[in-house]
DNA sequence: CTGAAAGCGCTTACAG
DNA sequence: CTGAAAGCGCTTACAG
């Protein structure tokens, strides 16, 4: 089956490639009789033109990066999901969102960073939860290629964040007003030297937390803290183990790291024979789809996944399509959603 | 910032594109010496090459189209994350495969289908839970694109199973040793008209279920059936509720459609002051990573993902690399997951 | 080992 | 309104 281009459905309808081109392209400098005429043929040979032939000439991608540390996290998904439901929305992007992960590497992250720019792979790139140096953010900036980062802000990049802030200093406040007062606390990136490194959104969170803890008069103290890298369930069962180890007696935690954390942390603590909330009060982080259903239901704060999904892609639209004079920062406002682990 | 391309490389190492582009795939009909000028200047310059020239130029896209309903479903999810996985594995592919979702409608699957064969938008094809007909697969099969078909199987297309007779037999021997009587049994994919259409995984495990019944002597009486479409937890409480409307008691359900369904109905039927397993046995399909930690947690037929993922992957490689002669038929054993809900 | 030339399949000014 | 021509940025025979 020798392929199909353009050049067959000209010569079939008798009229020139740029005539074809034109119809492919909706120009309205072309009489509806050729028009017509052409449509016919192409949607009786089911033609489509080479995508790669059309980037490479109109130098457009109509394909945007996501970039995270890997897709299979099911925050990722989440927003991933949120996005592509944008893009139905809004009809552009359509099977446009390419996802690349990082593996969580460091090293990974430059690579492609600078692939996607330099190779020209995409006419925007959206980044969870990446942090990376200035160099990149200037390059990008330099380059024109639209940067929009999620949980992290940078001056010179298109931001879209929850106010982690607040919800940190929420999370602290609901359990202090419950009586709660050794809350210990479960953050990822908040060391630079790490795989995982340093995560704006992640001290944020701390800084709110220990915002209403000052508050309220509470000391933080430093042996409370717990660092995060993996987010997963099974870390979270060691960092629960971890305070045990210290021989630290807490009555709550808040686990800034996500849902994923405190599942393990409630799973480990019932094996060590608390009560939940009774014994030890949990807090999450992110609201998953699963949240509701775990072992006492979840009390978590809520990212407004669907919120973040549109906003991050308004962004990259109208960022490709210039319309934007400067850099936007978008906030969004985190919500406590209230069950039975605290 | 003018982008970079091959001639100004070639410029200012003093060679030819030619010698430049032989670089860039590392050829072996240059000299040492050439090679680390042009090396150097590149990395210098940090210039990649456009990836849409290559693959115009080459006819191959170095990517493949990985097709789902959405990619939000929490399945959906490891199975592409386990495909990733493995092209970091065999170090092919990576970042090179395209996320396509249907959005469940049966004409989107068609254009997509379309699109990407006439488009040459992917070197192949991965379709999970799609149920292309005939014509679909005979074009992809004269156009030498590898269609690769996961919970699907059709002679003229390779595809990759788990065992789902065999699964469905399990699930529901497991349950009737366990002396349960009246088993319901919750499934999608089963009628061609609906939205979400026929599924062969799902036939299967139907199959195999009832096997499993005529086995021990139990008739299975068709009332005991609530027909899938969504795969949400929501569903799942929907459809207990119709057993319950129905006036019909069960003493288990298998949800051949999923854990999500199983969750919804776990948490339906707690509502009803039933208790799990005691008065209703609930087995689940997938082994999601959150299987262990619902109330209580979930019995279910695990299918091995990962396992699932690196067969599909080779399968693609293999493909297109024209190494296979035949169809690969790839057929993957499940495994029963004991814990406490049933 | 090196480079000039052709061409992948389109789109975009431009002339008519 | 129509089409001839140039060119996007590469790679691939091929001649030397």
């Amino acid at each position: 089956m020798k392929k199909l281009v353009i050049k067959d459905i000209a010569r079939r309808a008798g009229v020139s490639e740029s005539a074809v081109s034109k119809v492919i392209n909706n120009y309205d400098d072309i009489s509806e009789k050729t028009k017509e005429k052409i449509q016919k043929i192409i949607e009786k040979l089911n033609y489509r033109p080479s995508k790669s032939a059309q980037i490479l000439r109109k130098g457009k991608t109509n394909t945007i990066a996501f970039m995270s540390g890997r897709i299979a996290s099911h925050f990722t998904v989440e927003i991933l999901s949120a996005i592509e439901r944008n893009t139905f929305i809004t009809g552009k992007y359509v099977h446009g969102i390419i996802p690349y992960s990082t593996n969580y590497e460091k090293e990974k992250m430059y690579e492609i960073f600078d692939k996607i720019l330099y190779g020209r792979e995409t006419d925007a790139v959206i980044a969870l939860a990446m942090n990376p140096d200035l160099k990149i953010i200037t390059k990008y900036k330099k380059a024109k290629v639209p940067l929009i980062l999620i949980e992290n802000d940078m001056k010179d990049a298109h931001s879209v964040n929850i106010d982690n802030h607040k919800a940190g200093f929420m999370a602290a406040e609901y359990l202090i007003k419950k009586g709660r007062k050794k809350i210990g606390l479960i953050c990822g990136g908040l060391q630079e030297g790490t795989r995982f490194g340093y995560s704006y959104a992640a001290e944020q969170r701390k800084a709110g937390f220990e915002a209403a803890l000052k508050k309220y008069g509470i000391k933080f103290d430093n042996r409370y803290l717990e660092l995060c890298e993996h987010y997963t369930i099974e870390e979270g069962m060691e960092l629960f183990e971890n305070f045990i180890k210290k021989g630290i007696k807490l009555d709550a935690i808040f686990c800034a790291s996500g849902d994923n954390t405190a599942v393990g942390v409630m799973d480990k603590a019932k094996k060590y024979g608390m009560k939940i909330p009774n014994d030890l009060a949990v807090v999450g982080f992110d609201d998953l789809m699963y949240a509701a259903f775990f072992n006492p239901p979840l009390t978590t704060i809520r990212q407004p996944i669907d919120k973040i999904g549109s906003a991050v892609l308004n962004t990259a639209i109208e960022a490709i399509d210039k319309k934007l004079k400067s850099f936007k920062h978008i906030i969004i406002e985190p919500e406590l959603i209230i069950r039975s682990s605290a």
